[in-house]
RNA sequence: GGCGCCGUGGCCAAGUGGUAAGGCGGCAGACUGCAAAUCUGCUAUUCGUCAGUUCGAUUCUGACCGGCGCCU
């Protein structure tokens, strides 16, 4: 194996990464390591487009089916344990490709993440108990005191350097500027990226990817997960599944569901795509478009590029 | 045919005689341990049409057009 350079396949949902991934992986005897924060969680599988057993029959799969879907999962526990796997993949003489959608995993595997101040954890979850009340208003005026810097992010980047700031006594901000300056002479370019979009395309694939989950069954696996799932886990946050609760319990029509969904879907693959306009390195990013004649010929030469 | 109600941006929708709330959608952006999450900005020189009253109308009057309802 080449091992010098790291393959990563991202883009939004519905462009067809994955589609690419497996004829590269079965072509080059390589395996897939999935980048997708919604996968990990086990049985959500429809909602969340879940390789196929003749898929993972085929190429071996890492990073799908390993949390529970009540569990907290995060980039940073999932940038170390994508370490382990691409070791296992090595294990099984076969060379890794990510291949997935969410950013901020494949740039916490990429460029790893600032090492966070220990906090204790009981006196988190008291803090975290008390800022769940406040308004992001509120959160934003105490951010804007604490870290500055921080002071015009969402919510969740604004409990973070609330928290860092009052239990750890530093701010975000500040170790992310160390941490930068610290590894700004390491070397970079280890990493090949191919972000695959269709642009205008998309929009009809995500309504016939969410169609064929409701022929899959969808529902009933929602069903199901009401039973045995606690409806505040994380892995309910994957998009769709809250409307599909709400069509299975009789609040929402099956086609403003649908319609719902479908939105709900574009308008991730948008912020999606933004993401990976604006946060990879331009430099290490080949663009295409699997609807283009040229694709196929676009692809292998980024796979030959970076061996 | 008569009577009544209604006609505001792609959709829903407030509103006032003094120069158009809000929501949805859309677009653009942010993003370093919840990321399929969270958050920010932009998105009607114009209120069905024409005419009238008025210093001034989307708001008042009339006609017409369109929709809905009721009656014959």
């Amino acid at each position: 194996m080449a091992g010098d350079k790291l393959r990563i396949i991202c883009g939004p949902t519905g462009a067809g990464k994955s589609a690419v991934a497996m004829e590269l992986a079965s072509a080059h005897n390589a395996a897939i390591l999935s980048a997708d924060s919604r996968q990990i969680y086990r049985r959500f599988d429809i909602g969340t487009a879940k390789p196929t057993h003749d898929e993972r029959a085929l190429v071996s799969h890492f990073g799908i089916d390993v949390a529970e879907p009540a569990e907290r999962y995060s980039a940073a526990r999932w940038a170390v344990e994508a370490r382990g796997w691409i070791g296992d993949a090595a294990d099984l003489g076969k060379e890794p490709v990510v291949v997935g959608g969410t950013g901020l995993y494949i740039k916490a595997l990429a460029e790893p993440l600032f090492s966070a101040p220990q906090v204790d954890a009981a006196r988190r979850a008291q803090l975290e108990r008390e800022l769940e009340a406040k308004s992001v208003a509120d959160l934003r005026k105490w951010c804007e005191v604490l870290d500055p810097p921080r002071a015009h992010l969402g919510r969740t980047q604004l409990l973070r350097a609330v928290e860092t700031a009052l239990l750890a006594g530093e701010r975000i901000s500040d170790l992310h500027a160390e941490h930068n300056a610290a590894r700004s002479n390491e070397a970079s370019g280890r990493i090949a990226y191919l972000v695959v979009d269709r642009a205008a395309q998309l929009g009809g694939r995500i309504e016939a990817r969410v169609d064929g989950m409701l022929e899959a069954g969808w529902a009933d696996e929602v069903r199901e997960l009401i039973r045995a799932v606690p409806p505040d886990a994380p892995a309910w946050k994957a998009s769709g599944y809250a409307l599909m609760r709400e069509h299975v319990e009789g609040r929402l029509d099956l086609s403003t569901a649908r319609q719902r969904v479908i939105i709900e879907t574009r308008q991730y693959a948008k912020r999606q795509r933004t993401w990976f306009r604006h946060q990879l390195p331009p430099a290490a990013v080949t663009l295409v478009n699997p609807e283009d004649s040229q694709a196929r010929a676009v692809v292998r030469e980024w796979w030959e590029r970076s061996e």
